[in-house]
DNA sequence: GACTGTAATCGTCAATGTGACGAGAAGCAA
DNA sequence: TTGCTTCTCGTCACATTGACGATTACAGTC
């Protein structure tokens, strides 16, 4: 490479978010290794020279959560490359969003003592670097697209009802949505749920069919978050 | 910094955005050195290395538009880093979306041999590295965007008619809007537009009440581009 | 100065989407 | 069988939207 060009580490930080005991929870590293050892991060790690970033952001997710390759939606959120970031020097971070169903208890990656799932309202104290940024930038991410995506359904399983995927909302937006005009807003949108075989009483009470996420990407019109609307400001 | 991280060169890419006669069009580079010298391609440069990410956009868009500092709104967009995305070695680059009312044409930038505004249906073509991809996402992204936030004032000038507001609509999304329902829906929304003083007969006809941008950064409801609902896929 | 063309602005109406909420259906547990 | 819980379907009032008629206020032109 030419020698004027300015070089900087990259490194990929990711944001995984899942929904666990009625919070929206997501995964934190305690740091093995210098710098800010022994305080939570986000996880994460350098780009290897011939890898893409993408890549890398899914290498990262397998061993931090140490699943080999699990259903999970995975999108590049943004970047963060501040002069004075990193006290290594200058590293720019390409931060992804990774939105997972409910999983096992993480196990501790190479460089990393330590990970487990956080509430997001109490990991922002917690974390090193600017990652409170990072974290606060993929929740209102995940917030948003919420509105207009099929995205909740990545939070579930395979299958999952209408109330489970209400509940991955409640939890999100932290609001009461309600259960009857949720299940008519799903189930007439089309292509974002398809009903599957079999019912479930996992929740107790009647019965509900299994849906899986349906063919479509966007939602038309979208959900709306409530209390949010015609508010003067 | 430790020699176990592999280094990069770190650029700023830019899709500047603008309507021009009736077209959506992006502002390209032809390239004064290698690699692709003699190509179009987008404005961008290598970020300095005390220089954050964002302050190297604006820096590039002002050299690029021959503007100190204009009225232009400028996010990130994505960040692109494949390795062999640039012959000169391994290059991320962060790319950012401008907006921009309509300019005078541009002068030429140092490592520019020539700038000029291209429509953005005939670019892709034409561009060097992964330019077109980066184009494409860009427009997309002002696409999307004027659905659900303001920022289409971002293309007209200080003070603009609902009809001005309105033919950026029709130009980037490529449709016809109604003009009666689109005033009922801009100036009912709360946020998106406040009346300014004064009238204008710049497109002839009765005179038109001018506006200005509103405190609003979102519109919710958002607007709908006509013919993607309750399409069949 | 009246006439014409053009575009801005206001109104109407039917169709659709949404919030609030009633009520039956279908399981489980006592 | 009774009671409890949750799913699912319906109803109704209201807001929003698309289609489109009608009026208003200018610039030019005869």
């Amino acid at each position: 490479m030419k020698a004027d060009i300015p070089l900087a580490g990259v490194a990929v930080d990711l944001v995984i978010l899942t929904v666990r005991e009625d919070t929206l929870m997501a995964l934190a590293i305690r740091r093995g290794i210098p710098p800010f050892k022994g305080q939570w991060a986000l996880p994460g790690g350098f780009v290897l020279p011939d890898e893409d970033l993408t890549a890398a952001a899914r290498r990262e997710l397998a061993e931090e959560t140490g699943l080999a390759d699990f259903r999970a939606h995975l999108e590049q959120l943004a970047t963060y490359g501040t002069p004075g970031r990193d006290p290594r020097g200058r590293v720019i971070s390409v931060a992804y969003l990774a939105l997972a169903p409910d999983l096992p208890l993480p196990s501790a990656g190479s460089d990393a003592a330590a990970a487990q799932w956080m509430p997001v309202d109490a990991m922002a104290g917690e974390l090193a670097f600017d990652h409170p940024q990072i974290l606060a930038d993929a929740v209102e991410r995940a917030r948003a697209k919420l509105e207009y995506t099929p995205l909740a359904a990545a939070f579930c399983a395979e299958t999952f009802t209408i109330a489970e995927l209400r509940h991955v909302y409640q939890v999100v937006w932290g609001v009461e949505l309600d259960p009857r005009n949720f299940h008519r807003k799903v189930t007439s949108t089309r292509g974002f749920v398809i009903p599957a075989d079999g019912t479930t009483t996992r929740d107790g009470g009647r019965p509900a069919q299994l849906f899986s996420v349906g063919p479509g990407d966007v939602l038309r019109p979208p959900l709306m978050r409530p209390g949010t609307v015609g508010d003067d400001r």
